[in-house]
DNA sequence: GCCGTTTTCGGCCCGACTGTTTTCAGTCG
């Protein structure tokens, strides 16, 4: 998508603009139209031409920036002030504790612009004597530009989460403390976290702090005080805690949990209002009037609750003021898992310890679906084999009452765009997820095409991990979502959020666009092993943050009206071919 | 540069911490 390349050029707009102090407020405009601009559903281009939806954030000036952007593929304002601030100073902004001011300084004495010769030049005592820096600064300049080196990367929330979980049970158990919650983007559920934030309200903060940075998870303790301390664990992650009187917890609750942009927006609106709204509480004048529950936080402004999933800024606000937030899906609404691979193809377990699995997770169904034979490497199952498997599951069916299986595959998109499975084959399962497993280098018309003409084939129910992106080790492939987007809906051919953990595709935004145009979507854990399918979760957190309710995801629905709603796709196709 | 249930001009979120400082600037979340 074009999205993220317009923000780019707002973005480093925002950053020159500041190295060469201009106007704050001006910078932050930037900022905030490259931020709206990134998390935008639809495709920026469309939305400039259309000129029916509104930006926030963005007016006239801007607008007009963003068509000189679309139409001459850059901008005159970016090209000019590249001349005065080089590229590359942009890069020593990204060095935790290297600001604007700082990386000015460094150019205009040294004309340093790249991490490796900022790193010699600290590493020569040439850094401290220039004007504001001395010995301690140079060595945080070191230890940031360490950090940037060795991995300051986001890592998936699906790594993440059980170690939250390890430490809020830890400090419940071992310490006093009263009330006690994740935080930040974890709480936020955002597909990569930084760091752990956790808010804990007691009566003995320091007894709290002296069990957090003595926990076996730690590895070092970066800064221990009074309200807040910092630990780093064993893999590396940073982990906050911060310790709040009972009466402001919702205030601070909210404060903690963001995002950045959100909470600005909510606290403008308290401005408007009069009140003053940090993490101490709502205040009005001197006067503290709430803040204990993070419920009076939004009521203060004269809003409804808005969900943590949904606080990024992402015209939540505005809906929330015009009473149309979503009614999120929710995991307990959740029946069943669309995607799980069985020992028919690579995937570790048998029909019924799959169902078995799915029994303790209080789940009602499961489509087990198998490769076929083209994913040699994956053990594709033969069309001899897919029978035995649909006597399999059919006996099993017939002895399970509470859970039912269905016979489904995830079939190859071949590289002309033909299925792995003749039609007759396809025909004889409950369910089918079409994916791409090769080619991933075609050009975009051609990927583009093959999924088409896999949606246009009766018998595909969703495609897979649309996009193949895999987090932090692979790019999605060139495909025109648009035209994807659009022929799923046409076709009535869902499209999957995978949620396995390095996948989450589609992701947040882009199963949101898809919601837009008229898609549904399906949830699969893609499973290979049973601890995977608890992956569900992950897969609904990607749902809530792409605004979807209950009745825009497939697996809500309860065994019969599945059944028949996958077999409703045969039938409108067939009326139409 | 945006934006308006006090405003089309004059505002624009808030506080903590750090390092460098005799009262504050820079950075961060």
């Amino acid at each position: 998508m074009e999205n993220r390349k317009v923000a780019r050029f707002f973005y480093d707009i925002a950053s020159m603009l500041e190295i060469k102090r201009e106007n704050p407020f001006r910078i932050r405009a930037y900022r905030r139209a490259a931020q709206n601009i990134e998390n935008l559903a639809d495709d920026i281009t469309k939305v400039v031409v259309a000129e029916e939806k509104k930006i926030p954030g963005i007016g006239k000036d801007l607008m007009q920036k963003i068509k000189e952007i679309i139409d001459t593929g850059t901008l005159q304002i970016y090209e000019e002030l590249k001349k005065e601030v080089p590229p590359g100073l942009l890069e020593l902004l990204a060095i935790p504790g290297v600001g604007p001011r700082t990386a000015k300084i460094i150019f205009d004495h040294y004309g340093i612009v790249s991490l490796d010769d900022l790193e010699r030049a600290c590493l020569a005592h040439k850094i401290q004597g220039l004007p504001g820096i001395k010995g301690k600064t140079e060595k945080n300049i070191l230890n940031g530009i360490q950090l940037l080196k060795t991995g300051l990367e986001r890592k998936p929330l699906g790594l993440i989460l059980p170690l939250a979980g390890e430490i809020i049970e830890a400090l419940k158990k071992r310490s006093p403390v009263d009330r006690i919650e994740v935080a930040g983007s974890v709480r936020r559920r955002r597909e990569t976290v930084k760091d752990i934030d956790i808010l804990v309200s007691s009566s003995r903060p320091k007894r709290v702090m002296e069990v957090f940075t003595n926990l076996p998870q730690v590895s070092d303790v970066i800064g221990k005080g009074e309200t807040k301390s910092s630990i780093r664990t064993r893999d590396g992650l940073e982990v906050d805690l911060r310790v709040v009187e009972g009466d402001c917890y919702g205030a601070a609750l909210c404060y903690f949990t963001g995002s950045k942009a959100h909470n600005i927006r909510i606290r403008e609106l308290a401005v408007r209002r009069g009140l003053k709204i940090n993490e101490y509480g709502i205040f009005r004048g001197e006067k503290r009037i709430g803040g204990k529950e993070e419920r009076e936080v939004f009521e203060a402004v004269d809003l409804p609750y808005i969900p943590p999933e949904l606080r990024e800024d992402r015209g939540e606000i505005e809906a929330a003021m015009e009473g149309k937030l979503p009614e999120l899906v929710e995991l307990q609404e959740i029946k069943g898992d669309l995607h799980v691979h069985s020992k028919y193809s690579d995937g570790a377990a048998t029909i019924s310890e799959i169902a078995e699995k799915a029994r303790k997770m209080g789940l009602r169904w499961v489509a087990v679906c198998d490769h076929s034979p083209s994913l040699k490497i994956a053990g594709g199952v033969s069309i001899e084999d897919i029978r035995k498997k649909r006597k399999a599951i059919d006996a099993f069916n017939r002895t399970s009452s509470d859970v039912k299986l269905l016979c489904g595959t995830e079939v190859d998109i071949l590289s002309d765009g033909t299925l792995d499975y003749p039609d007759e084959v396809l025909r004889g399962l409950d369910f089918v997820v079409a994916a791409i497993h090769s080619g991933f280098k075609q050009d975009q018309a051609l990927l583009t095409s093959r999924m088409v003409k896999a949606m246009e084939n009766p018998y595909v129910h969703s495609i897979a991990h649309p996009t193949g992106r895999i987090l932090a080790e692979r790019e999605a492939y060139a495909l025109n979502l648009e035209e994807i987007f659009a022929k799923a809906a046409e076709t009535g051919t869902c499209l999957e959020i995978n949620a396995y953990f390095k996948r989450l595709d589609l992701s947040d935004i882009l199963s949101r666009a898809a919601k837009n145009k008229g898609v549904r979507l399906t949830i699969g854990t893609d499973a290979h092993i049973l601890d995977q399918m608890e992956y569900l979760n992950l897969g609904v957190f990607v749902a809530r943050r792409g605004w979807l309710e209950s009745n825009d995801v497939i697996n809500t629905m309860g065994y019969e009206d599945l059944m028949q709603f996958l077999r409703k796709k045969r039938k409108d196709e067939g009326k139409t071919r």
